[in-house]
RNA sequence: GCGCCCGUAGCUCAGCUGGAUAGAGCAUCGGACUUCUAAUCCGACGGUCGCAGGUUCGAAUCCUGCCGGGCGCGCCA
């Protein structure tokens, strides 16, 4: 338990509650006037009425502070300013450099979380849509992780629906060799298109494709075999882009949709005996509570289709009753683009209405918005096609192979590839994690490739000289080397900000906020390197040198730490 | 028409459950390399927080109404 803010909190709260009769939250934040303050007394005010200020004071008579705080004070019209005492810092500091986990305990209480992402769809390029949902999603999975709960993946590949037809006709019609060729290189848009071509020009090729969807569905075994074919082959692509991202999906996370084929029939007749189901237009639909359409009246979801298909709402449906019944998760995370909002709380809804979803298991939907050009709009190439992924990572990988050959030619050809892979891709994923993720950003490589500011390599940087730091000095980094002391102002200012690392991925794990752990690192890099101005550490002796090392080892650790949470490696130099 | 999201410095973005003079980076200007990576640091300049009301000790933050931009609203996913 290092985490300064809980601890002021578990100080104070028992202080409150005591002036105000019930609990209260001591309302602790970081303070422009001293380390913390907390401002509960204002609030208070409210409640019980009385000065502000008395309150504040009758608090701190009561609060055990003094082995914490060197300075108690009240201030303006009720804040109490909580200054630590050096000696406190260091002995926290001492705890969390012991530990493996830097403080962080894994959860007491371990769920099962299901998280959906990526979801390309089949013989179809990804896009940036797919990049913002694979970087967040495997962020969501990391993080998760390694606070202990049992994470399960679920990429929700399309793999299924009239397209199918299509795309096997041409299949058939370039033959199977080319057409396994075109698509292992990685050339799906080509293939794609061309079969879309073919369908919006030929009139024969569209009837031949309609006729391929039914034997597709009706399970046809020539037909399927083509059709896995198609998917085997997206599935290793995708896997290539994956691993060039970094990202943690493999083969055994896909479930696509029709995985659930077999399933959908038992959705509609379970909707329909809990009488959810109702027959409109032909079509049988839910009306889940809450949402409403044009006229105000209630808006369908589209279980089973007029024609007697199913829609994809009838596959979302059975998504969250299996991952509810036997998957038995009880956090069911979707990693999804904002658009898609009101269908999923409509899921959502449904499942409810069903008895599927109820506490303690929830779903959430983790939204985002779109990645946009420098125009404004939302990226695509000069020609309006929109991008493909693999080629924006690799315009970022060889920008940073070119940023790095230029600033430090000595390091050898395989060291470059290695960090210049890590620096673009890290700078991709950092660009899109350190944003508010429901807005949208703009994509900019000199940006996100710069060194100055919030970037992955100014992180990646600061680390890289802690490590140089170590190798210079020979030394290794002082594990239980008791508490260090703090004397300048730039140690004890990034004392606090690595003791705020616990909170922050408290905070994090609930709200799937990246940009604050992003916010974070970035306020440590920056007290490191003020830090590293004015504080040389090889060159100081003993007890100095000693806590300087310790500094700058959990620094060095904590961004690590904090960036391979993100899916961001840190290269040992640049 | 209804619903959701967004609107903060010239640009790109922070601002946590309302809290003390609204913060960073870029750009601009001015400083700092006999010293651990100057790929950096320090300073200056720069904002009617879209607009107007309201709630209260206090509002960028909460409520209402406008304005501007984006997205969604029955058989596509």
């Amino acid at each position: 338990m290092a985490d300064l803010e809980e601890l002021l909190r578990r100080r104070l709260a028992p202080a409150f509650e005591a002036v105000a009769g019930d609990p209260v939250d001591p309302a602790i934040r970081r303070s422009q006037h001293a380390d913390y303050q907390s401002d509960a007394a204002l609030a208070l005010v409210r409640r019980i009425g009385g000065n502000p200020r008395d309150i504040a004071a009758r608090v701190v008579e009561r609060a055990e502070l003094d082995d914490l705080c060197a300075k108690v004070e009240i201030s303006g019209p009720g804040f109490i300013n909580l200054t630590l005492a050096d000696d406190a810092l260091g002995r926290l500091l001492a705890e969390v450099a012991a530990d493996e986990r830097l403080g962080v305990r894994p959860v007491e209480a371990a769920e099962t979380v299901t998280v959906d992402y990526s979801a390309p769809n089949a013989a179809k390029e990804m896009h940036v849509g797919h990049l913002r949902s694979t970087i967040i999603g495997d962020a969501v999975v990391r993080l998760l992780q390694w606070r202990g709960h049992t994470v399960i993946r679920q990429n929700h590949l399309g793999d299924w629906g009239t397209p199918f037809g299509m795309l096997v006709e041409h299949l058939l019609d370039i033959g199977e060799a080319e057409a396994a060729h075109e698509l292992s290189v990685g050339d799906l848009n080509a293939f794609y298109q061309a079969a879309r071509r073919k369908f919006d020009a030929d009139e024969s090729f569209q009837e031949r494709s309609r006729r391929r969807v039914v034997l597709l569905q009706s399970g046809d075994e020539a037909t399927l075999r083509l059709w896995q074919m198609l998917i085997n082959e997206s599935q290793k692509y995708f896997l290539a882009v994956y691993d060039l991202l970094g990202a943690t999906l493999g083969p055994d996370d896909f479930f696509g949709e029709s995985h659930y084929n077999d399933q959908l029939e038992s959705v509609v007749d379970e909707l329909a005996d809990l009488g959810l189901l109702r027959d409109s237009e032909g079509a049988k639909c839910v009306f889940p509570a809450g949402y409403t359409g044009r006229e105000g009246d209630p808006l369908p979801l589209i279980v089973r289709k007029s024609d007697g298909g199913f829609g994809y709402a009838a596959t979302d449906l059975a998504t969250i009753r299996h991952r509810l019944r036997k998957l038995h998760a009880t956090r069911l995370l979707y990693v999804v683009g904002l658009p898609q909002q009101m269908h999923l709380g409509m899921v959502f809804q449904t499942a409810r209405e069903a008895g599927w979803l109820a506490p303690p298991a929830r779903a959430e939907h983790i939204g985002f918005g779109s990645v946009l050009g420098s125009d404004g709009k939302i990226l695509r190439t000069r020609a309006g096609a929109s991008v493909k992924l693999v080629d924006l990572l690799a315009e970022a990988v060889s920008r940073a192979s070119a940023i790095i050959a230029e600033k430090n030619p000595d390091l050898d050809a395989d060291t470059r590839a290695a960090v210049a892979r890590a620096v673009g891709i890290g700078a991709v994923k950092y660009a899109d994690l350190s944003t508010d993720r429901v807005k949208d950003y703009v994509f900019d490589y000199d940006r996100m490739l710069s060194f100055d500011g919030n970037t992955a390599p100014y992180l990646q940087y600061a680390r890289a000289r802690i490590c140089s730091i170590f190798r210079r000095g020979g030394v290794e980094p002082p594990r239980d080397a008791g508490a260090p002391v703090l004397a300048e102002p730039a140690e004890r200012a990034l004392a606090l900000q690595l003791l705020g690392f616990e909170g922050l991925i408290a905070e994090v794990s609930q709200n799937l906020e990246f940009h604050r752990l992003a916010q974070y690192l970035y306020g440590l890099a920056s007290a490191f390197t003020s830090f590293y101005e004015k504080c040389p550490v090889l060159q100081a002796e003993g007890e100095v040198r000693t806590s300087r090392l310790v500094l700058c080892d959990l620094t060095a650790r904590t961004l690590e730490l904090g960036l391979g949470l993100l899916g961001i490696e840190s290269p040992d130099q640049m």
